[in-house]
DNA sequence: CATGGGATTGACT
DNA sequence: GTCAATCCCATGC
């Protein structure tokens, strides 16, 4: 009879720069269900936005820049910019280095560290958690020194989505928030989610 | 050097 | 539904 160490997974390496490297979209796709780990804090990724150097509501359009440098710098790392002046936006930087691309992690599942991620938040209500991508940069202590860190060697870490856990289903929109390029269809959540920033208005389309 | 615009959120009408 | 908070940085003079 099998013990339960055998039963159990072996633990799962941070997700390699290789999985960053490809098409921010599919990258966008994909890091729906990892998990994003920072300090005692992780959670579930359940929804995502692509971004990308050919369209103007990314901040790599311009060009590269001091600000845009972590954009167009090696994939797998940590874009992390100040929005609004008030909150910190964490981004996966994608695509091969040379090309201005991430996927902004816009909202999570909290699986640990909840009680600190309610202290940091100044709620217990685990909905609004980390509801929105300033929400979650909040609850796990997410600021502006980590950009350009490492997202497998670095404080933040995201880990494959746990192989008993079934590939989500999928719901695909319009990205929030932003005023050009509005009609791609670059937002993506696990279908259903209660732990989303912003419910869908629209008709369930699948991926 | 001065100005203006946000990949948001929470409080309020 | 409206609106202000607040700061980094790109742009223009």
């Amino acid at each position: 009879m099998a013990t339960v160490s055998e039963r159990r997974a072996p633990a799962a390496q941070p997700l390699p720069a290789a999985f960053f490297a490809r098409e921010v979209l599919t990258v966008a796709r994909e890091l729906i269900g990892c998990v994003l780990a920072h300090g005692p804090c992780r959670g579930v990724i359940v929804e995502t936005e692509a971004y990308h150097q050919s369209e103007p509501a990314c901040h790599a359009y311009i060009g590269r820049t001091p600000r845009t440098a972590t954009l167009y710098g090696p994939p797998g790392r940590a874009y992390v910019y100040r929005s609004y002046g008030i909150h910190a936006l964490l981004n996966a930087v994608c695509e091969p280095e040379g090309v201005g691309a991430a996927v902004l992690i816009r909202a999570l599942y909290p699986l640990q560290g909840i009680e600190l991620m309610a202290q940091r938040r100044r709620t217990s209500d685990r909905l609004s958690l980390c509801s929105g991508p300033g929400k979650l940069s909040q609850a796990l202590g997410i600021d502006l020194s980590l950009n350009g860190s490492s997202l497998r060697g670095g404080p933040i870490r995201i880990y494959p989505r746990h192989p008993r856990f079934r590939e989500p289903e999928l719901v695909r929109g319009p990205r929030i928030g932003i005023s050009k390029a509005t009609e791609l269809p670059w937002r993506f959540a696990i279908a259903n989610c209660k732990y989303v920033s912003k419910p869908w208005p629209w008709r369930r389309s699948f991926v």
